[in-house]
DNA sequence: TCCGGTCGTTTAATCGTGTAAATAGATAAG
DNA sequence: CTTATCTATTTACACGATTAAACGACCGGA
């Protein structure tokens, strides 16, 4: 019975007494066969266990059914969370999908695209750096995370109602004196979240110092010397990797969260709940994220002329122990 | 010039004046052709912007250059350390790599298995639960992460050693009565761990109080409630992530590391050694680890013949803050 | 009875590579 | 000069699926 292969479209059709033609007909559900035909193909298939070879039809049909996800690492917190919700909901519409890192560096960024190409990806989710160079044509649609991106389909969080979320609390709790920890601002998420920090905060916060950093738990200096100088009663963060290094400077100064000044995140990452860090900060649905891009690629790969569009999505306030309202006002 | 299309090797044959079966030796390094021949082709396929279809090669060879890799879950802090090395190292042999979760049920991980069957995986590395069910014959070749596996190559830490360096450590550090946060003992590493550590402490410590938890950084009340006794001055964690929920057990209930009571973690994930957690533990080389079992599966795969190895990678110990010293021994 | 239209199925070509077998050309040996 | 031995290259088919086009059976209307 085995032959050692597994079997193929035709060793099915023989089996049901049918042309290869009709079994390719049942099992892309193209319906033009009679229903006891349909079943009967069906049986066979599945007692053969036939399994349809993907190479195969990738030739015929130049389709994969693979997507990327490209990210800038895995080893952060809130990169996975997306890459799970890409993965899972492009299971659910048959595509398989290579999760690949761009380790950050915008010139690595081409080079990870072409390797996808390379390995005949349909099309891919990724986030990019604003001055990747798209090339042209491009070797397959891309969807753009985190950030609208021009010629792109996109999804990204409301940044910008987020900066400002962060400014409007950091009132209601009292508080005028504040220092940023702002990203550069070449990443668009970055300077949106800045943005709409300063724009809210106009005229009823003063804004004490402020300090570019990566989005990473290292602080440089500046930012440890800022810190350390006591002038602020709240520091608002780019992101909540950054209020942890944050966290820590204070700890090795011998201060702490919300008792000595308050810390403010962004993103909500999984680790921001863990008791020890405990981290009030603006939520944006990483997993959401991550399904609405993969749903948008998928229905672009569907219709290549469609305009392009943009989703925002929404964010929410998460009050947790790293903020507290000051007491009394500064002299 | 361009049709449209991407050119095939047939383009390059006719461009260059040869026909089809030479390019594909040369471009498949099977030196068969001469000098002269060899450089006008490789020249007419990187003018002509040629690309190998992927699918093709695959459709005619039987493998896809593309490999899996299973894991628990992504949204830990461990598993993505390892996912990039066995990623790097793929792509330096000229594999892609399919990075998909589990969920950490071992039911799944089958369905997970024929998953990347079905998109034609040649081979993967797996992070399996013990009473996996290899099916029969194996769909590709797996290379076991972590555990030995009957009839499967293996890539794992020292268990073992790592639990008996934990114990040794304690006990030069004068700890005497021990609390203990053990792993299930169904998974194999924590199995070890734990025989190793009571191996080296029988007769020298006393192990107060031991409760079984799950690798998340949630602990069941029965854990809280020994902590909560301060009958111990260490306690000796099965992984990182289970010592720093018994970090924030322990500043919850107004305690703190190492003054009240020393946590000893292992495995080192990134974030063990952030100033707010700044752990104690054993290291295991996680991204060894991922290449190590990539380069094993790409053995295997030119190989199917070889009798399966084991690889055992040693563990070392990592001092941080969340240790300390005994003051006096208790009464 | 004959023609045209439907409908279900089969035939056959095709996707881009890899590779065994055939071929041609050159060289060496007898 | 013929024949055998290589070697570099080409010819030709197969991999497993998709799909346009051909086909034949059936039905209804004139």
């Amino acid at each position: 019975m085995s032959r050692g292969r597994s079997p193929t479209i035709k060793d099915v059709a023989k089996v049901a007494g049918v042309s290869s033609a009709t079994v390719s007909y049942v099992l892309n559900d193209l319906n033009k066969v009679t229903p006891e035909v349909d079943a009967l193909v069906r049986r066979v298939a599945k007692e053969l266990g036939y399994s349809r070879n993907n190479a195969a039809r990738a030739l015929k049909t130049g389709r994969n059914n693979i997507i990327g996800c490209i990210l800038p690492t895995l080893t952060s917190p809130v990169f996975p969370e997306i890459a799970q919700a890409v993965q899972l909901r492009a299971e659910a519409h048959g595509y398989a999908t290579l999760v690949i890192d761009s380790g950050n560096a915008p010139m690595r960024e081409e080079k990870v695209v072409r390797t996808l190409a390379k390995h005949g990806v349909d099309g891919a989710v990724a986030l990019l750096h604003p001055n990747f160079k798209l090339a042209d044509p491009p070797l397959f649609p891309i969807v753009s995370l985190d950030a609208r991106f021009p010629g792109l389909d996109s999804v990204h969080a409301d940044h910008y109602a987020g900066g400002r979320l962060m400014a409007e609390h950091a009132i209601a709790l009292g508080h005028r004196r504040i220092g940023m920890l702002s990203g550069f601002q070449d990443l668009t998420s970055s300077f949106e979240r800045r943005q709409g920090f300063v724009d809210a905060a106009a005229g009823r916060v003063e804004l004490v110092w402020e300090v570019n950093v990566h989005l990473v738990p290292q602080l440089p200096p500046a930012a440890v010397e800022a810190i350390r100088r006591r002038e602020v009663t709240m520091i608002a963060c780019v992101n909540d990797l950054v209020a942890i290094a944050a966290l820590s400077v204070l700890k090795d100064s011998g201060m702490s969260a919300p008792s000595d000044v308050s810390v403010f995140g962004f993103d909500d990452m999984q680790w921001a709940s863990w008791p020890l860090i405990d981290l009030t900060t603006i939520r944006q649905p990483l997993a959401e994220l991550g399904s609405q891009a993969t749903d948008l690629l998928i229905s672009r790969l569907d219709d290549r002329q469609r305009p392009t569009v943009d989703v925002v999505l929404p964010v929410t306030l998460v009050e947790r122990g790293s903020t507290a309202r000051v007491g009394l006002p500064l002299p």
